[in-house]
Formats: structure tokens, C-alpha cells, sequence
RNA sequence: GGUUGCAUAGCUCAGUUGGCUAGAGCGUUCGAUUCACAUUCGAAAGGUCCCAGGUUCGAGUCCUGGUGCGACCACCA
């Protein structure tokens, strides 16, 4: 044997695990399942990837020693919007765009481009080590995925708990698509609160370029400065001549900000697109100033055509002309931008298709009262609660193209009005309502060339995988990613008959802590409503890993840790302990290159018993009963801890009870002869056995060397004593 | 503003239903070694478990209040 062990030879040991068949669910015990959180397939593996890597292999191959018929399985997320921007980067490099391209070419390009990724992710979770079912790798836009996304949307549909509405996005009029909530920036502003003349008000606004879409004043119900005004209709001197506008109360107003008086603009705020809701009795149908294009509309009279920020200013610099600019303040404000090319966003009014929660809320309330399912993780089931008490319908029309697209058609004859964006045969860019396009194109060169269309808010819509007709035009818009992956539990054990009987409802979720609501919590509302189960019995939840300092990982600050880079410098044993010791459920990990190196020198100190043991010759036969009651008592408390769902406390009770217990003392022991052969070896096969899931590799290979023919992968947890 | 955590050795953190003479990894100091391993071994230093009350035979652990730090969400006309 050599005198350190040797981690490269790591790849060489998983060839034989997974050519020797050991991932897939074996036997006939109890079910164990996990199915893997889908990494992203735009980018390498990250440090938090080989967390829940080690987290996970360490269930499974536990549950596998113990007997279960244990199943993880992996897959990649095609992670819509993230992707796109990633791929969209690559274009501009060629000074291409996304406009250079009908949605089905886009697609493809993008699809290429992440099946090379794809790939890269799985290769590296090999390498770490993952003993999961490859066989069953699900890629989050495989076909029967997709057709199982189509199934769910249908019978959502079916049960009424999907609307389309037009309701305010936080639309970029650059990258031109609307986002979530989740992917707008807040960065501070330093901007200008300008008090300008309205009727008989002044009311202070930052945004007086949206005037022209203005449909009511609001003030608080009980400013008492205002009473008499509340329910009238007061005349406005404009930029574009005399209006009229309603005065309304609403509790929204703060009497102590400006002057008390707030115009409100529906389509261009979404506290004022509110307000519109609670009074649209009141007022006006709102008007649009804005357009998707980010500038002002014919709306705006003699502002149209500028873009938001000229309008502003020549909009107060005329109001300033005409007397009607009462002052203007400095004022401090956050902005949306967006977070891939930092322009300011703008709510705008767009129809979007929405679930309802609050009836798939009250299920999962209930699997978490009734212990259906629990989550480990300090605090965050809390906060898992607080999330579902305040939800709001969920917006699950995305503006990208790479995703799952809407299986919605809409009836060209009886929707005239859809506006699309198309290349023709001869690759030239077209805009214009569809009735128009349709005098010189035909549909079939319109849908195939399509980039995007709108169609107009109460449109009649058939939900349908296939086209109705040849009449009908296919939504362009896609699914919200978690949309998809919030079925993820559900539809990777739908491909495979019978995994869904045998796997369902899955052990353990274990993810970080980050996506509880975005991921965990939408797999629970899917889940249960379609199963009527709760999707998971136990979500573990790892911390963001950190630097010595405590710091979070970037890039800029240059204390990135490469997963791979490290295993292959200290060995995927070294990497994973380093990782999962003393973590805890729900709190962040510190990791640094010190720490690793430290681990690799445990990989170290097995291999060196192991060679202690096979040149150990001892004199005496009698059983060691103090060895053996330790022995037993290492057994019990790892077990326990693993099954209490503890991986770190597990990992640190084995790191102890091998260097500290069996190395300094009863190796010492044995050389001083009160440990004979057989039970140093005996003992050695069993610590083996139960450091394995923590750090398969050199268990693995110490196995070898001892001259087993099976796999200890394969082999069975020891028992008590 | 709402929700929710954290505070224990120089650093990063464990610490199960209260039983602690409070631990680990990394770091520090001193010493050892042709012995399975210098990727080693032995020893040592280092703690008011944030503060103040309370419950208890007993509190790092439970309760109340305070201080400090963080996370998520919302709002900012």
C-alpha cells in the first residue's frame, strides 16, 4: 500500500459503482426517496451544489446500507429567464440579438447551448461523488415533462383556478420583457419630488411625465384639509389643454408625505393601479402613457414619441414656463431596475395568465398542521407560514422564449386585435395588429416566423397541447420557471410506471434555504393538489456557504471556492466533509481551502489505519469488551443522528470516533497487545462501513485493500454490538 | 414598517426532551518522531456561553425585558 492515500483515483471508483449497477433502487425493503433540486444548466457547479450534493449522498447511502429501496433522482433545470440572459450575453458578443430570431430558432440555439451545460453538471456531480439514479435524469424541458406541465395547466384551467388578466408587470423596455417581483434590483435614487399646480391642488409627484394618463386625485378619507372636495369632479389646466378628474379617499394616501394630495396614474403604479381596483366604480378606465417600446404615447399630446426621461424633463421644464411648478425638492427614492441590464423599470399594463392560491394554500397549511410534513431548518417553517398567509395570485406568464410555452390558442377571426411581432419569409421584422398582417401573410408564415404577440386583455382563449384548429394562433408567452419545477416531485416520478406508487410521497427534500419559498413551497402547493399528498415528509434545508469570514462568496471579492477545483486538489471526501461537519440545518456554513485541507488529511488517517491493520499482527485472541461496547456506542449514535436528519452532528461524532477513538487509542492499544487481529480488523471493516456515506471514496478503496470482493456501497449497516 | 433568526475559545461554528467538569475544526505555543500516517503524535494556553431579571434541586439550553448584528418581504406619490 501506498504510504498516502491517493484520491485521484476517485473517477476510477465511481466508474465501478456506476457500472456495477449500485445507483439504482434495489431490493424489496422500505422506500427512500430523494429527488435531486435540478442545478441550473447555464453554468458549472458552484460550492452550494456540492453542499446539497454531500447533504444528500449522505441520506442515500445510508438509507441504502440500511436496507430501504432507496432512490435519488437527478436532473437539470432549464432555469428560463437566468438562462436566456446568460445566452443573450453570448449573442451580443457576435453583435447578434434576440431579435435576429423567430422564437423557434431562438429556442433551438438555446437548447444547443444548454445541452453542453447540461452535460458539464452532471459530469461534476459525478465527480463529487453522487450516487444518483442516472438512469432516471430528468432534464426540466424533456417532452414528457412538458406534456405533464400541459396536463397540469389544463386541469387547473378545468377547476377555474386559472385567469387571465390584465393586471401591472414590472416591464424592462430594453431586454423587452416583464419580470417577477424576485428579479428587480432596488438601488437608491437621488431624484427630484416635483410639487406642480393641479386644480385647486398642489400635489407633489416624481413621476410628472405620467400626468397624461391621470384618471383621479386621491387624498386620505380623514384629511380634513380636503373633506369638501372628496366625491367632486375639480378641472385641471394641462399641458394639453383643460381635463376634468374625480377626487377619491383612499386610506392609501399619507396626509404627512407632500402635500396630502396624490394623482393617480393605474398604469404606471402599482399602488395607484390598487386604488383603481377598489374604485373602478368611481373612475374612469385607466389610460396608458407608457408603451412597451418606453416611450410616451399618443396619449401624451405633444409629448408623444419621447422617451420617459426627455419626456420628464420637458414636461417640468413647461410647467415650469406656465407657472404650474410650485417647487421641487431633492428626494431620495428607490428605482427598480432590472437586474440584468440595469434600465429602470416601469410597471406597465400587460394580460397575464394567474393560479389562484388561496384554495391550494389551505392544503398545505394543513400538511404542515398535521405533521404531514416537517421542516428542518431553524425558524423557517415560520417563515414558510408567513409566506402562504400572504400570498398573492401568481403570475405565471413569462416574455422569454425559453421555457415551457403557454398551451393557449387564441381564434384569429375573433380576436382581430392581437399584436404581434414576427420575421416574414424573407427575414424581415414585422409589427402590426394581426388582421393587417394577415392582408399580406398567411397565418402559417405568421406563426412560424413568430417572435411575440399580445393579445388584447378579454380575449377568448382555448387551453389545448395541440392546435384547435388552423384558425388559432399559439400564446407566445412561457411559464414561469417554478412553475414547471414546482411539479418537479410529482412529474419525474410520472415518466417511469410504477415509481410514482412505489416513491410518492419522497422522503426528504433537502435544498437551501434560499428557495424555500420560490421552489419548496409551490412543490407543496402543486404537490397536493395534484396527489392530494404532500409531496415530501421532511425538507431539510442547508445554509448559504460562506468564507472563513463568514463573508458570502463573489467574485469580486475573490473568495470563490471551486468545487471541482477542490476535490481535485484535496479529493471529493475532503471537499464533502469539509462541508457537511458541524453544518446545521437552516444556518449558513463557513468553508475555506484551510478547512478542506484539513479534511484531506482525514481521507489520510483512514487509509493509514487501514494500512495499519492489514500489517497489524497481534498476540492475543481475547475480545476487547471496552472496544467493543465504544464500538457499538459510535454505531448507535451515528445511526440516530441520520436519521434525526443531522448529517453534521453524524459526520463529526464519525471524524472523532475514527482519529481520536479508534486511531489514538485503540491502535495504541493493539500495539500494546490488548487488541488482537481479528477485532482491530473487524472493527476497522465496520468504521468503514459507517464513514462511507460521509466519505465514500477512500472507504471504498480501504475496503479494497482489505480484499472484499463486494462494494461497500453495497454492503449493509452494522449492527449495534 | 412586517416576518424571522443569530450572539458560546483568536477565527468559523456544534451543543438533542434543562444534567456541562462547556466541545470541534482551523489557528497559536512548547515538545516528540526512522513506530500506520510530518497529510503524524503528545502537551499547553485560550470562555462572565451578549446584558439584566425570572422559572428550577439544577439554565449555554426555558420565560420576560434590553443591547448588538443579520436574513427575507413590503413601502417610499
Amino acid at each position: 500500500m501506498e504510504k498516502h492515500y491517493d484520491h485521484s483515483k476517485e473517477g476510477e471508483i465511481y466508474k465501478k459503482w456506476e457500472e456495477g449497477g449500485q445507483f439504482a433502487p434495489k431490493g424489496n425493503g422500505k422506500p427512500f426517496t430523494i429527488i435531486m433540486p435540478p442545478p441550473n444548466a447555464n453554468d458549472p457547479l458552484h460550492v452550494g451544489h456540492a453542499m446539497f450534493i454531500a447533504l444528500e449522498d449522505i441520506f442515500i447511502r445510508f438509507n441504502r446500507m440500511k436496507g430501504c429501496e432507496t432512490l435519488w433522482l437527478p436532473g437539470t433545470d432549464h432555469a428560463g429567464i437566468e438562462t436566456q440572459f446568460v445566452f443573450e450575453k453570448k449573442l451580443a458578443k457576435d453583435d447578434k440579438s434576440r431579435f435576429d430570431f423567430d422564437r423557434e430558432t431562438l429556442f433551438s440555439l438555446i437548447e444547443k447551448y444548454v445541452k453542453e451545460n447540461s452535460d458539464v453538471a452532471v459530469s461534476q456531480m459525478k465527480r463529487l461523488g453522487a450516487s444518483a439514479d442516472w438512469d432516471r435524469f430528468t432534464f426540466t424541458l424533456d417532452p414528457k415533462v412538458v406534456g405533464f406541465v400541459y396536463q397540469t395547466f389544463e386541469k387547473l384551467h378545468k377547476d377555474s383556478l386559472v385567469y387571465r388578466e390584465e393586471k401591472l408587470v414590472n416591464y424592462c423596455t430594453k431586454c423587452g420583457t416583464g419580470y417577477s417581483e424576485l428579479e428587480i434590483d432596488h438601488i437608491e435614487s437621488q431624484s427630484k419630488l416635483y410639487y406642480i399646480q393641479y386644480g385647486p391642488f398642489v400635489l407633489a409627484t416624481t413621476r410628472p411625465e405620467t400626468k397624461f394618463a391621470d384618471t383621479a386625485v386621491c387624498v386620505h378619507p380623514s384629511d380634513k384639509r380636503y373633506q369638501e372636495y372628496i366625491g367632486q369632479e375639480i378641472e385641471v389646466e394641462g399641458l394639453n389643454g383643460k381635463f376634468k378628474l374625480k377626487v377619491i379617499a383612499d386610506e392609501y394616501v399619507d396626509p404627512e408625505f407632500g402635500t396630502g394630495v396624490v394623482k393617480i396614474t393605474p398604469y404606471h403604479d402599482h399602488n395607484d393601479f390598487d386604488v383603481w381596483t377598489r374604485h373602478k366604480d368611481e373612475i374612469p378606465e385607466p389610460k396608458q402613457v407608457i408603451g412597451l417600446d418606453g416611450k410616451l404615447t399618443e396619449v401624451a399630446g405633444k409629448f408623444t414619441g419621447m422617451r420617459v426621461k426627455a419626456a420628464r424633463e420637458a414636461v417640468v421644464n413647461e410647467l415650469r414656463e406656465r407657472g404650474l411648478l410650485v417647487k421641487e425638492v431633492d428626494h431620495n427614492n428607490s428605482v427598480g431596475v432590472c437586474y440584468r441590464c440595469k434600465t429602470v423599470i416601469e410597471p406597465l399594463p400587460l394580460p397575464q395568465f394567474f393560479v389562484k392560491v388561496a384554495p391550494l394554500v389551505k392544503n398545505v397549511i394543513n400538511s404542515l398542521d398535521s405533521g404531514e410534513t416537517t421542516i428542518h431548518g431553524t425558524g423557517r417553517e415560520k417563515i414558510l407560514r408567513n409566506w402562504l398567509t400572504s400570498l398573492k395570485d401568481w403570475n405565471i406568464s413569462r416574455q422569454i422564449v425559453w421555457g415551457i410555452r403557454l398551451p393557449v390558442w387564441y381564434n384569429v377571426d375573433k380576436n382581430p386585435n392581437i399584436r404581434v411581432t414576427f420575421v416574414d419569409q424573407n427575414g424581415n421584422r414585422k409589427i402590426g395588429v394581426l388582421s393587417n398582417l394577415l392582408k399580406e401573410h398567411n397565418l402559417n408564415e405568421i406563426s412560424a416566423g413568430l417572435q411575440t404577440l399580445i393579445a388584447p386583455k378579454d380575449s377568448e382563449f382555448i387551453v389545448s397541447a395541440d392546435s384547435p384548429g388552423d384558425k388559432f394562433i399559439q400564446e407566445t408567452d412561457t411559464f414561469d420557471t417554478w412553475f414547471s419545477s414546482g411539479q418537479w416531485p410529482v412529474v419525474t416520478l410520472s415518466i417511469r410506471d410504477g415509481d410514482f406508487e412505489k416513491f410518492y410521497p419522497t422522503s426528504v427534500m433537502e435544498t437551501g434555504y434560499d428557495i424555500l419559498p420560490f421552489w419548496v413551497m409551490r412543490m407543496m402547493l402543486l404537490g397536493v393538489y395534484l396527489t392530494g399528498k404532500s409531496p415530501f415528509k421532511d425538507v431539510y434545508l442547508h445554509g448559504l456557504v460562506r468564507d472563513s469570514q463568514g463573508r458570502k462568496m463573489s467574485k469580486s471579492i475573490g473568495n470563490v471556492i471551486n468545487p471541482v477545483d477542490m476535490a481535485e486538489k484535496y479529493g471529493a471526501d475532503a471537499l464533502r466533509m469539509a462541508l457537511v461537519m458541524g453544518s446545521t440545518a437552516g444556518q449558513d456554513k463557513s468553508v475555506s481551502e484551510q478547512t478542506i485541507k484539513g479534511m484531506r488529511n482525514f481521507s489520510n488517517k483512514i487509509w493509514n489505519a487501514t494500512r495499519f491493520v492489514l500489517e497489524f499482527e497481534g498476540e492475543t485472541t481475547e475480545i476487547n469488551k471496552d472496544l467493543e461496547v465504544e464500538l457499538g456506542g459510535w454505531i448507535k449514535d451515528i445511526e440516530d443522528n441520520l436519521e434525526k436528519l443531522k448529517p453534521g452532528q453524524a459526520s463529526e461524532i464519525a471524524y472523532q470516533a475514527f482519529w481520536h477513538g479508534y486511531c489514538d487509542k485503540w491502535i495504541e492499544e493493539a500495539k500494546k497487545g490488548s487488541v488482537g487481529t481479528k477485532q482491530m480488523r473487524d472493527t476497522l471493516e465496520k468504521l468503514l462501513t459507517i464513514l462511507h456515506p460521509f466519505a465514500p471514496f477512500v472507504t471504498e478503496a480501504c475496503w479494497t485493500q482489505l480484499g472484499k470482493k463486494t462494494h461497500l456501497i453495497s454492503t449493509s449497516w452494522p449492527k449495534e454490538v
